[in-house]
DNA sequence: CGCAATTTGATTGTGCGCAATTAAATTATA
DNA sequence: TATAATTTAATTGCGCACAATCAAATTGCG
């Protein structure tokens, strides 16, 4: 049998695995300074581009289940940045707000990506290329 | 001041990390048939590799700290499939050894890759490119 | 030798991440 | 209009993932 398809670096898997939580690990010490995890700080960065928002919608965007949601939003909600409410009109949803103290917490986090420019060791085309093929294995892999 | 980069579309770090979980998601299913998490099978790859080996040299090899890789091996050793144990030499170290029944499963394993080859939707110069980009950011984010 | 620094794995605590289930409400259909 | 199917969040349970801390053993240095 052919085992050379099992060596880790032979696996596409595995550099998409270790180098995705490796820039989670970069972004962490920007984002305690502002009181976020990573996926709370992605998850704000939906709900600034798109407030008021259902979590099922919000989920839509990031790729996470109610499961994940739910408590991260609680969370968010006791840091007062969101807001979670049932609207009279389907009592099943859930919609969530950014407080004022989310919008005001956009202007520290607009600083982030500046800060983390250079710890991407990429030329722009690199980057483009990189990000290209990365939303092709994505999109392609939702229809399958 | 400039939001434009705030927008999840406009950042790199995002289809990474949810193209990582698209990935590992594709392959559950198919590791679940033979009772192991990704974590798991690709530890399990590093160690059909490298038996015996210490914790220490498997996490370099994972990018994986004791935190994660203690209970995780607990787990390996209670399906059977590893062997932990201290060398009277130096008491601080485990040696993780594969067991005849992870041997046995490596079989089982060799036939995970084939099945995820037309899950990814990428020609095989794309993947290259891919493949080429990962390492050079990871191995570049290693370094600063 | 004697003591400090280092190495190594384990432990604890917090936060995802997701599958499976549940419960409540709405919508579709006979 | 009943009632079945669907939609929507929440809950539960398990397994990572990692920071911080701890304890034990080894190594290095004066």
């Amino acid at each position: 049998m052919n085992y050379e398809q099992l060596k880790l670096a032979n696996q596409l898997c595995f550099p998409l695995y270790a180098a995705s939580k490796a820039v989670v690990a970069k972004y962490t010490p920007h984002l305690s300074e502002i009181g976020l995890t990573y996926t709370q700080y992605i998850t704000m960065m939906v709900l600034w581009e798109h407030t008021p928002v259902g979590v099922k919608e919000l989920g839509e965007h990031l790729s996470l289940d109610s499961g994940t949601l739910t408590p991260l939003l609680k969370r968010l909600e006791s840091k007062g940045l969101v807001r979670r409410e049932r609207p009279g009109s389907d009592e099943r949803t859930v919609i969530v707000t950014v407080t004022e103290a989310g919008t005001a917490l956009k202007r520290h986090a607009a600083l982030i990506p500046q800060k983390m420019a250079p710890c991407m060791p990429l030329s722009k085309d690199e980057a483009g290329t990189l990000y290209a093929l990365l939303y092709k294995l994505l999109d392609e892999m939702r229809n399958t």
